[in-house]
DNA sequence: CAGGTTCCTGCGCATTTTTGCAAGAATTAG
DNA sequence: CTAATTCTTGCAAAAATGCGCAGGAACCTG
C-alpha cells in the first residue's frame, strides 16, 4: 500500500468516526504503529486532523464541543454572502450545501425574501428556520457528524428528484486543472447530485481556496456557472477562471 | 476512550447541565475518579470550567443564577430521561419524536452507548450530534417551523420503511378515555407512523400532562407499552394506567 | 546500466504519558 | 462533633512515544 493511499484511508476513517486509534489502524492497514504515527503527524501538520496521545481526532470533533470558536475568515465570508444573496429572487427553488460560507449566506438573507430552500446541512437549516418567509425542505439520510450534513444514497436520490433554479456550493478547493475537489467521499457524491439537479451552479469560496486541490473531484470547471469570492472580480488571481468561461463576482 | 475525547465529553456535560459530579462522570465514562479529577484540573487550568469539591461547575453558572419558572419542570424531565435511557442498549434502532422531554433524554445518553437514532426533530438531532458513538438517521421532508420537526408524506413514508426496536414519544396529553392526543395534525400523523414502525412504544410525559386531552387522537392506550413520568410508579395518579396493562416506570 | 542519493519502513530501547490504587489528610454535611 | 465523602500524594504498571539505525525501494544522474 502506498503512502498516499494509506494517508487518505486514515483521513477517511477520521472523517467517518471522528477518531482513530493508532493501534487499530496499525492492524487494519498492516503496517507498524510507527508508520501510522508518522502519518498522523504529517496529516496533523497539514491541518487535516488533530494528533492526540493514542491516536487522532477529527478537527470537527473539537468544533462540536467548543462551538464558541469563532468562524475563520468571517469578514470575507460576509462579503461573499452579500454577493450571493443578490442572485436569489422570490419564488426560487434553491439548493444549498453546508459549510460556514453557506451559513453566512443563510444569515444574510433579506427577511422579505420568499423562496424555498433545500438542504441537508443541519447548521444551514437552523439558520433558515429563523427566517420568517422561506419554506424549508430538509433532505434526510444518515448524518455525517463531522460535516454536519446528511449523506448517503437516500439523500442523493432525493436530490435527484429535484429541479432547482440555483444551487450554492460552499467549496473546499478549486483549481484550473482539477476543477472543484474535496476530501470527503460522501460529501462529493452529494455535491455531484446537487450540481446535476440545478439549472445554475454557484460556487462560494474564500480566496485562499482558489488554486488548491484535494483528493476527490466533484466536477470539472465547465459545470460551474458562477464563482464568488471576497475579491474584486478583476483580481489577477481570478483571471484564469474568467478565461475559462466562468462568471466571476 | 481517548483522553481528549473524554475531556470534550466532560466539557459538554458541564456546559449542558452547569455542573458535574466526579463520581457520576466516573461511572458514566467508566474510568476511575482519579482520572476524572485530573481531567477536571486540566480543564480548569485551561479556564474551561471551575473545579470545586466533588466535581466542577460551568463558568456561566458562576454568574448570578436566578431560579426561573421552567426549572421545576426541567428537573422532572431529567428524572424521566434517566428512567428512559435505561431502556436503550447497544445496537438498538431507536425512533424518537421531538419535544423538550426527548431533548433531555438526548442530553443524558451515556457516552459509551452505541445505537442508531432516527428522528425528524432538529433540536433532537443537534443533541445526538454531540454524542460520540451514536449513528443518526435524519428523516427528511418539509420543516414545520413551529414544531421544528420534519412533517409531510415523505417523512411518514420514510418512517414506515423502518422497523425500530423502540420508539420514544414525548407526548402532550394522555388520559384513559381518549388515549394519547395532540393538537398538531402533522405531528399526529408522524407519531402514528412511528408507533406502527416500532416493536415497543414508550411514552414520556411529565405528570401534569397525565389525565389531560387534546383535539386529535394519536392512538389508544393499548398501543402503548410503557409510560414514564417523574413520579414513583406506585403513585395513585398512575394506577389507572397500570390497570390498563401499561408498564409504568 | 552502475553508482549514488533520497525516501520509506520496521525494530529495539530508553522515556514519557496515562491511569489506577492505597493510605492518610482535608472537606463537607447532618 | 462525627461520619462519609473527596482530595492529595506517592507509586507502579501498561501503553504510547521519540529516536537512532539499517535494509530496501525508488529515483535521479551521468
Amino acid at each position: 500500500m502506498l503512502k498516499k493511499e494509506r494517508q487518505s484511508y486514515i483521513l477517511h476513517q477520521v472523517n467517518l468516526h471522528n477518531k482513530v486509534l493508532s493501534s487499530s489502524l496499525s492492524t487494519e492497514i498492516n503496517v507498524s504503529e510507527d508508520t501510522i504515527r508518522r502519518d498522523l503527524y504529517e496529516l496533523a501538520d497539514e491541518g487535516k486532523l488533530i494528533k492526540v496521545h493514542g491516536g487522532a481526532l477529527s478537527h470537527s470533533f473539537n468544533e462540536v464541543h467548543f462551538p464558541s470558536k469563532g468562524v475563520y475568515s468571517q469578514e470575507n465570508k460576509k462579503k461573499i454572502a452579500q454577493k450571493a444573496i443578490q442572485m436569489i429572487h422570490n419564488g426560487m427553488f434553491v439548493l444549498t450545501s453546508g459549510g460556514t460560507t453557506i451559513l453566512e449566506m443563510a444569515r444574510s438573507l433579506p427577511p422579505q425574501l420568499r423562496a424555498t430552500f433545500v438542504s441537508g446541512s443541519i447548521p444551514a437549516i437552523l439558520e433558515y428556520m429563523n427566517h420568517p418567509n422561506i419554506e424549508i425542505i430538509l433532505v434526510g439520510d444518515r448524518i455525517s457528524k463531522n460535516s454536519k450534513i446528511t449523506v448517503g444514497l437516500e439523500a442523493i436520490a432525493k436530490i435527484q428528484q429535484i429541479q432547482a433554479n440555483i444551487c450554492f456550493l460552499g467549496i473546499n478547493a478549486i483549481d484550473i486543472k482539477h476543477g472543484v475537489t474535496e476530501n470527503d467521499w460522501d460529501v462529493v457524491q452529494l455535491k455531484k447530485a446537487m450540481i446535476e439537479s440545478s439549472q445554475k451552479v454557484v460556487c462560494l469560496a474564500i480566496s485562499e481556496k482558489i488554486n488548491s486541490f484535494q483528493p476527490i473531484q466533484i466536477c470539472e470547471l465547465n459545470k460551474i456557472d458562477t464563482l464568488i469570492t471576497e475579491l474584486h472580480p478583476d483580481d489577477p488571481l481570478l483571471k484564469p477562471y474568467v478565461d475559462a468561461g466562468i462568471e466571476v463576482l
